[in-house]
RNA sequence: GCGAGAGUGGCGGAACGGCAGACGCGCUGGCCUUAGGAGCCAGUGUCCUUUGGACGUGGGGGUUCGAAUCCCCCCUCUCGCACCA
């Protein structure tokens, strides 16, 4: 047996043996009090896996690791996110098939994630673009069709020129496709939506369950969907029969609206302007608005712009006719896509009636004040009184909210309403690789649901799938395309778009739970046993994607009755995003770095090291310009250091030295040291445990330096490091424990316990303080009392130094750490 | 513009109302070695001549016996939303 620590040798030999042996296979079924779901979010597989996922597995390993030794029965499953854009684009530029190039790149993640020593239950690997898994997003779908929560309607889309299909909003950032960064733009397509917003309530209520946020994600995820409530007001139009309704949040403002604008899309711009000379002058605003880029619309820089329309509203509460404007800053697609306009309390309006020159009426006092009888300087948007608004003048505005809401109810003027800025989800995309859209349109039957019996419906082997722009690849299959429909039998065609991938990933963690099911997409039974996910681990990149389209599901899932927890992932760790040179990496920019170098160089074990040692897990971190070289010194040296201790008292004679002062120093040591690792591991605090493991390592060092050689505490010492270490650094410890004669793995032993005893400190570093500067430092009992503190404190020539002879006026203790003396200058 | 978070040695980071800089990198020195980009041991915030002391956590103010930590203002950076009525 060689002593040097050959971790290619022993890392490869430990992981066939974890893998051939099905280490990791979760128990079935779990005992409900002790099981523990651990999940991170699978990776698309685009390629070999780089150090994202080095950092994210390894986090999310060492937890899975540690609920283990804890006694924990632990899923830990992984699959691949495999349907999607990237493969196809890679297809097409090497004129391959995108299932050959997933497969190809499914195996070198699946093959790294192993060398990496992750501890996933293999026997329950998803690939989503297996028939098998995806056959149950189209059987989902058709739930989702049977409620009416999958639609198809016409309405202006993201378009992205680059990648040729249509983007849900979700994947807009910015203006910008998620994916390749290229400008979207609007178009008018019909399309397959998911009604998210019939669950917009919901889904922003129940963020609170999710006690395992940060307050910022739920945050993101409440503005992303953008509740706000307020009133519906209807007005009067000059020349209409029917009123218009309008939303606001500030129905309390009522009587300081002095015009009414409408967006410029909106069917009533047309109605007002018929047969005037206006006409021509709306088709040319309206033209010049549809030209301008999301980006250019939506800046804030812009001078909003719109036109008279050349009649009236009568505003509802004071009888008052209102000139209609149609204007660039009011949305069609949010609330009615009219607005009433209070200049004096909106900054939009009051930007919009300066350049337009449109009357301005205060009617809100800011508490303090009176009311401003001259021109409105400035728009005020704060609380306070109303004024000018009839019998509610003076009524505050905690309260006028509601009670002109009640009075504008009681005269059928208007009613509470509530707004939310998610949109549904459109599910359609024009490309090839994704799950068929399980639909047949029939000429007599219209839109015909595939039958459950006939799932999958499989997706064809399309030789072009280079998108057109125009209809999805999928349409160039004649043969698959044109069947019979299901209902009336009639010459139909298929859909054929496919299905955004979110939906996959928005349910995979219950095929986990059940993942050879080929009767159902899982049994629910099964699925209540692992659910909900004790822990969730991934980037915050999906915040407003994957994590809301998920939260969705789940709650389709609870009212389809296969699911009973409301909230999916109540306790999520993101990660610190990788960047390289403070560049985020990612494939498209090039800086990628993978694995393998740093496999061959220094081993899994060190690498994991590095990654957990280099801050907390969510703090950022910017890989090194060294780059790999930069393992070497910071965690493999210590690696080597931890091996070089283990095969040294295992090299000492059983009997050698006796017990004394430095081994019972040592053993405390020892004890301490469990303790706070085992408190870090608990806060996911991996730096700082392997920080007091190194410790724990320097003292021992420290100990045999100065001749100590007691066997049997060095025994103890190096058992319980390596228990300690195991869930970080799996393949050194592994070997090393079996090198020292114990049997069994490692992973499967019970988590290490410390004597209180021995953990607690006997002398601690009291500090004495006069006049909160630090003047001395006494060792002295932690049950000390707060009299001999304050006397031993007194007796220390030090301080008597500093005190000159006063007597202190006033004496703060804090047993057994501080004594804080006052004097007088 | 609105909202949130963060600023600590040469670097990654500890501490989060009680000895600032744990641990590590880097650097310096010693030991060992035929040799070392190996290993072991020690030192390493800045300034002052010292035993010892002064200063020090982006800047300014405040609360407190005591502030990196709590509060207010400002600066810088990062992220999210961006005409959402």
């Amino acid at each position: 047996m060689s002593h040097d620590y050959d971790f290619a040798e022993l890392e490869g030999r430990w992981s066939a043996v974890w893998i051939d042996g099905d280490y990791w296979a979760a128990p079935e079924p779990p005992d409900p009090e002790k099981k523990r779901y651990l999940l991170t979010m699978y990776p698309y597989p685009s390629g070999d896996m780089h150090m994202g996922h080095v950092e994210i597995f390894s986090i999310h390993d060492s937890i899975a690791r540690f609920y283990r030794m804890n006694g924990f029965q632990v899923l830990n499953p992984f699959g691949f996110d495999a349907f999607g854009l990237p493969a196809e684009n890679a297809a097409i530029k090497r004129g391959i098939h995108p299932r050959e190039w997933t497969y190809a790149n499914i195996e070198k993640i699946h093959s790294s994630a192993q060398r990496l020593g992750c501890s996933f239950d293999w026997a329950r690997l998803v690939r989503t673009c297996d028939p098998e898994y995806y056959r149950w997003n189209q059987w989902f779908f058709l739930r989702f069709f049977e409620r009416g929560l999958a639609y198809k309607k016409e309405a202006p889309v993201n378009w992205c020129p680059n990648d040729k299909t249509v983007l849900a909003n979700e994947q807009v950032v910015g203006g910008l496709c998620e994916r390749c960064d290229t400008p979207v733009v609007k178009r008018n397509l019909s399309q397959w939506f998911f009604r998210i917003t019939d669950y917009a309530d919901r889904l922003v209520d129940d963020l609170e369950l999710n006690v395992g946020w940060t307050e910022r994600l739920k945050m993101l995820q409440r503005n992303w969907i953008g509740r706000s409530s307020g009133a519906e007001v209807d007005f009067r139009i000059e020349g209409e029969t029917d009123p218009v309704t309008v939303f606001t949040t500030r129905p309390d403002t009522l009587w300081g609206a002095t015009f009414f604008v409408i967006a410029p899309e909106h069917p009533l711009a047309d109605r007002l302007v018929a047969g005037t000379d206006k006409e021509a002058e709306l088709a040319r605003f309206r033209d010049e608005v549809s030209r301008l880029s999301e980006i250019d619309r939506t800046s804030t820089e812009r001078v909003k712009r719109g036109m008279y329309l050349g009649k009236h509203a009568i505003n509802p509460v004071n009888d008052e006719a209102i000139e209609i404007w149609a204007a660039d800053y009011v949305l069609m697609d949010y609330g009615t896509g009219a607005i009433m306009a209070v200049p004096a309390h909106d900054a939009r309006d009051f930007d919009f009636a300066q350049a337009n020159g449109l009357p301005i009426r205060s009617v809100i006092t800011p508490e303090g004040e009176s009311l401003d009888e001259g021109p409105v300087e400035a728009p005020y948007s704060g609380p306070g009184a109303m004024a000018r608004s009839g019998e509610f003048d003076g009524t505050p505005t905690e309260v006028s909210v509601q009670k002109v809401t009640q009075w504008l109810a009681e005269r059928g003027l208007g009613k509470p309403a509530i707004n939310f800025r998610i949109r549904d989800w459109l599910i359609s995309r024009q490309r090839y690789w994704g799950t068929p859209i399980p639909i047949v349109f029939c000429a007599t039957c219209g839109e015909v649901p595939v039958p459950d019996d006939q799932l999958p419906v499989e997706l064809p082997d399309v030789v072009d799938f280079d998108p057109t722009g125009e209809e999805s690849p999928l349409a160039t299959a004649e043969e698959w395309v044109n069947i019979a429909c299901p209902r009336c039998g009639a010459p139909a065609r298929r859909e054929t778009d496919t299905m955004d991938t979110f939906v996959d990933s928005a349910w995979y963690f219950h095929r986990y739970t059940d993942p050879h099911n080929d009767a159902a997409p899982f049994d629910p039974e099964k699925s209540a046993r692992w659910m909900a996910i004790d822990q969730y681990t991934g980037g915050i990149e999906h915040a407003v994607m994957h994590l809301i389209y998920a939260r969705f599901f789940q709650k389709v899932l609870v009212d389809l009755g296969m699911a009973r927890d409301p909230e999916p992932f109540p306790r999520l760790l993101n990660q610190g995003i990788i960047t390289m040179g403070g560049k985020r990496m990612s494939k498209s920019r090039g800086n990628i770095v993978e694995p393998q170098e740093a496999f061959a160089l220094y081993g899994a074990d060190a690498l994991r090291l590095y990654m957990l040692f280099s801050g907390p897990p969510e703090a950022p971190f910017d890989w090194p310009e060294e780059g790999v070289a930069a393992i070497g010194p910071r965690t493999f040296t210590w690696l080597q250091r931890v091996w070089r201790l283990c095969e040294d008292v295992r090299a000492l004679p059983v009997e050698s030295g006796a017990s004394g002062e430095a081994e019972v120093a040592l053993v405390k040591m020892l004890h301490r040291t469990i303790k706070v690792v085992t408190e870090d591991y608990g806060n996911f605090s991996f730096n700082t445990a392997i920080a007091r493991l190194m410790e724990l390592v320097n003292d021992t060092y420290r100990y045999r330096s100065t001749g100590g050689a007691h066997r049997a505490t060095l025994d103890s010492v190096v058992r319980n490091l390596l228990l300690l270490l195991a869930p970080m650094a799996p393949y050194l410890t592994e070997e090393q424990w079996h090198r020292s004669g114990e049997e069994g793995s490692i992973h499967r032993e019970g988590w290490p316990e410390f004597d209180a005893g021995l953990a607690a400190v006997e002398a601690v570093t009291m500090v004495v303080q006069i006049n909160g500067k630090v003047r001395d430092t006494l060792e002295v009992d932690p049950a000390i009392t707060e009299d001999d503190m304050v006397t031993a404190a007194l007796a220390s020539a030090n301080v008597a130094r500093y005190l000159e002879g006063r007597a202190p006026t006033k004496i703060i203790t804090k047993p057994p750490k501080l004594v804080s003396l006052v004097v007088g200058s």
